[in-house]
Order: structure tokens, then sequence, then C-alpha cells
DNA sequence: AACGCTAATGCAAATATTCGCATTAGCTAC
DNA sequence: GTAGCTAATGCGAATATTTGCATTAGCGTT
């Protein structure tokens, strides 16, 4: 087995004993689905996921790929971006928290340090009591090129994230 | 004619406007539509949009509204807010911005102070020279209630925003 | 007022996502 | 290891959302 693979193996692993711990089963399916998420190197969507999730069993089934990423992404496991062209589903992993820019003109994205954001979690914990739970967020605005007079409103751009 | 309907005329001809200023075309079924999002208290999903301009006009088609929204979320006139059951969208007026605290676990859903956010952006500016756009922003997290011993993971929570 | 360009519309068909329900299979307790 | 409970699954059907295309109708120009 490469080096890769076994990566993955020692993720879902690791994500296993997270969702048991939480009270959810480990089914054949879901550790599949699971794989196929944590071998991606971009975001999949639903489609692609349960696509190759068939290939290694042919009895899976669509609606329990939606119904997994609606529960992985409650426990924040993975985390759901949407820049055009649909929601692309990825792992997100402890330690490796993932926050993005999403620019509403050109469609680019890039990652913000968490550090930007952990001000404005004490000023909620404080005001509100409220304590965000920050992974897998986007925030949406104008990004650096397009700002500095980057062609305004180009649709349909995209780039791995 | 009463009130509140004159202020919702008011509000339609100032978004028109807006639109007529950005290249869009004003039409009797985007007005039309316009009047229905505005005339709402709460968020109105899709299909309860296309039921009420139906009823101004049978000829409208639920396409036509998902077009009109999709475009007047670009233009960042209305906010889409989804906290279970479905995307609800409301008009987004300049000077009354809404940003939302949704609770993971209860569902609840309650505005922020702009000024929490007002340092995040300054950041963004300088760090990114990334433009925020903070219209119809939402923060999750878990809220005062259920970090307080309430209830967790209670579902179906609603309320309206 | 008529003309031309093309955004916007309505319609139908294609996709995407969710739901109800009978069945299967993890997990716990014995 | 087996029995029982019920989360999770597969399947089909129901909704929700998007798309292609021919037609209509704003809006600028003449």
């Amino acid at each position: 087995m490469d080096k890769a693979k076994q990566g993955t193996k020692d993720q879902v692993a690791a994500i296993n004993l997270m969702l048991s711990a939480r009270g959810h089963r480990l089914t054949g399916t879901r550790t599949l689905i699971l794989e196929v998420i944590a071998a991606a190197q971009a975001g999949l969507c639903a489609e692609e996921i349960y696509a190759q999730a068939r290939d290694a069993d042919s009895r899976v089934n669509l609606s329990t790929v939606y119904r997994n990423l609606e529960m992985l992404l409650h426990e924040r496991l993975v985390s759901a971006l949407d820049i055009g062209g649909g929601i692309r589903y990825r792992l997100l992993l402890p330690g490796k928290q993932q926050h993005y820019l999403v620019c509403n003109y050109c469609g680019r994205v890039r990652e913000v340090d968490l550090m930007y954001l952990a001000p404005l979690r004490e000023k909620l914990l404080i005001g509100y009591n409220f304590e965000p739970e920050f992974s897998g967020f986007t925030i949406h605005g104008r990004c650096d090129y397009c700002r500095s007079g980057g062609l305004p409103r180009q649709e349909d751009f995209e780039q791995e994230v």
C-alpha cells in the first residue's frame, strides 16, 4: 500500500473513532464515503463522492451519500464550500481548520489565518455568550485583484481550493 | 392605500432605481416579486414568493422567481438564511444591514451588531486587501442558552427572525 | 412612434436534493 | 454468541432547483 493511501486510512480511522464516540455507528458505506472524501485533493461534489464510492461497492446509494454529508457537516468533520458550480465537500481535520475568503466578483478563494477571527470569537463570547464554530467558515467580499482594477464581475472563474 | 402598502411601494421603487442604475431591466414580474418580498414580515421561501406573485399575475413562473432571487442575492439586495426548513429570502435594505448568529444546537437566531464585525473588516482590508461584504452574513455556533445547560442538540427549533 | 438589440420570461425537461418506508446490520447487554 | 433495539441503508417517489430554448418586451437610438 502506498503512503497516500495509508494516510487516508489513518484519517478515516481517526474520524471513525470520533463518530463512534459521538454515538454514530460505523458502517461500511459510511467508511467508504469517508475514504473517498479523505483521498480527494480538492473538494468533491455529492455526485462525485457517490460515483467513487459506488466504484468500490455498487450498492451504495446517492441518498445515503447526502445523509452522510449532512451528518458530517453537522459534526463539523467536513466543510461545504460553494463558489459557483455547486457545493463541494472536503475533510475538515482538527489542527488544520479552514476559513475562506471568497470573492463575489471573480470567484477566487483564499484561506484566512484563524488569527484574524480570534478577536471576533472573544467579543461574541463576551457580548452574547455565543461561541462561534468557525470550521469551514467563509467570508464573501471583493478581493485584492478585483479591488485593484482586475476585471470586475468576471463570472465562472474557478480554481483549485 | 394603507401605510404599510405605501411603504412597500416606496421600497420597491428605491430598489428598482438601483437595479436600473446597474443595468437591469424593470419588468412587471420582477417588480411583482420584489413587492412580495418587501411586503413580507418574515423571510419567505422561493415557493411562497412564487405563490404570492402568481396570485397577482397567473403567468409568473417559478424559474423566473429563482432567477430573480439569484440576481437579487448577487446584487446584495436580498439576504438568504437557512436555519433548517429551507432557504428563506428577505429584503436587505441599506442602513439596516442584517448579520446573524445561528445556533447549531437549538436553531435560535439573533442579530449581531455590525460593530462586532467592523474590526474584522479593517483587518481583512489591511492584511489581504479584501473587502468583506457582510450583508446577510451569518455566523454559526453555540448560543447562550445552549452553553448554559439548555437542552443540547434540540432540533427543529424555529422562531421568527 | 417605429426599430433593433438582447435581457428577461415562460415553458418543458433535466438535475439535484430530500423524504417515507421497509429492510439491514451495528452495537449493547445478557 | 445470540437477542433486541434502533440507526443507517437502499429504494422509489416527491420536491426543489437549474437549464436550454424559443419568444417577449425593456430600453436606447433613430
